[in-house]
DNA sequence: AGCATTTTATGACCTATGTCATGAAAATAT
DNA sequence: ATATTTTCATGACATAGGTCATAAAATGCT
């Protein structure tokens, strides 16, 4: 956990949180927020912690997670370039609720909520910015709490890849490859289920050849409309 | 559906989105502000309409829900007083991801989402404010999903009953009095279960005695220890 | 008040998903 | 490379909760 050393300039610019803001604003903001680079594995937030700032990703992924009272792990979503997990209630401070760990190495950008607070008074359009993308998180868990409401597992494993295809997938010739930085028993937890349940489903679509898997950590789709389907019958 | 005759001042300032701010700020922002009455079972939004602005509850209680593909309901949340609908529609109009009807008689006190956005870059307080009940907001739908995917039936119940208690629980000598606005079928959606699951729990919790019912629509909470004991267990 | 309608409760049954156990495959360490 | 550990897949089985049917209770309407 390190002042990060690399980053002396336009890291903020680049976040899809201050992109639209007026390069002085940026230029002011950077001057608010520290670095800080973890390893893979590194526990960035621990439940229950004060949280005293907003954290955002600058580089690498990490997962936010709780256990549940029988102690397995319970993951609330995944934290890529862009995203921010963080105290936003700038009024008062509150104890985190879920866990914050280092899938690969990590970059954040911290920045106090106090600061924060201030900065956002003096520049509101920055403000805005992140009233939408809050918005934007806030439709997201609205979302998923229907799916889960509503859909069957394979309905949900489907929608969990095409979430993760969307976010991360990158587009190859042998079809959307899905690098994963989590493991079944993880992937299944997003969507309230076991990791035997997740696994049967995902061989059910690997035999309708809408996916195929390359090692434990790899997964192609190869027939994105099909797994669509599932959501929609 | 009518403009709001009662209304011609004060109303703004009580609202808790804009209770934190400077009186000049209210009365700039409500010369903003449209007042709307329905009835109830009035439709406010209709799912996939063009969203033109923010809704806040000024007085009664509404449903936000969609419908899923069998034609069922799904509530999303309850509206009450100070809540709002319509958050999406500050980055660009959208067509509404739910539909909102009237539970009883409604007020409602409409902003449009370019004179919001105008109204937010001249008063950042407000902003702030704004940004706040979205977290919070945020917060509660992260625990949703959290519920969903981690407990089972009763425990889905308990927390419903606990939740609406601390919205919208009237404590008398006979326990904890709940107004039910919503339907057993309605408020089993909203915890991703069956109207004859619901029903069971419920059944259940009278025998233990932790709840006592008077007609359909009025419960009463008389062991809340009990009920929020079965969510950590 | 009396009748019709809607809502809720409950039994019987069924199925999807959870649970447990085990072996295979992959990942990791030596 | 080989050994060790972890992760994943899959069968057998159990069960919570869904589905369907029906009756009772509330509610609403004239």
């Amino acid at each position: 956990m390190l002042r990060c050393s690399l980053c002396n300039r336009g890291c903020i610019g680049s976040l899809p949180l201050f992109k639209e803001l007026p390069p002085e604003d940026i230029h002011d903001i950077e001057h608010l927020v520290v670095h800080r680079t973890y390893d893979k594995g590194d526990v960035v937030v621990r439940e229950g912690d004060e949280l005293v700032g907003l954290y955002i990703v600058e580089g690498g992924q990490a997962k936010v997670f709780t256990h549940n009272l029988s102690g397995s792990e319970y993951v609330l979503r995944l934290l890529q370039v862009g995203d921010f997990y963080g105290e936003l209630s700038l009024v008062s401070s509150m104890p985190a609720s879920a866990s914050v760990q280092a899938l690969t190495n990590l970059k954040l950008c911290c920045i106090s909520s106090h600061k924060l607070r201030q900065y956002l008074l003096d520049h509101p359009a920055a403000a805005l910015s992140i009233l939408d993308a809050l918005a934007a998180r806030l439709r997201q868990a609205e979302k998923l709490s229907e799916e889960l409401g509503l859909l069957d597992s394979r309905q949900r494993v489907a929608a969990l890849l095409l979430n993760l295809a969307t976010r991360q997938g990158r587009i190859t010739d042998k079809g959307i490859k899905l690098q994963l930085q989590l493991n079944r028993d993880e992937l299944a937890s997003m969507v309230g289920l076991r990791q035997e349940t997740f696994s049967r489903c995902l061989t059910d679509f690997r035999r309708n050849n809408w996916i195929v898997s390359e090692g434990h950590k790899v997964l192609y789709i190869l027939d994105e409309a099909s797994l669509r389907g599932l959501g929609r019958k």
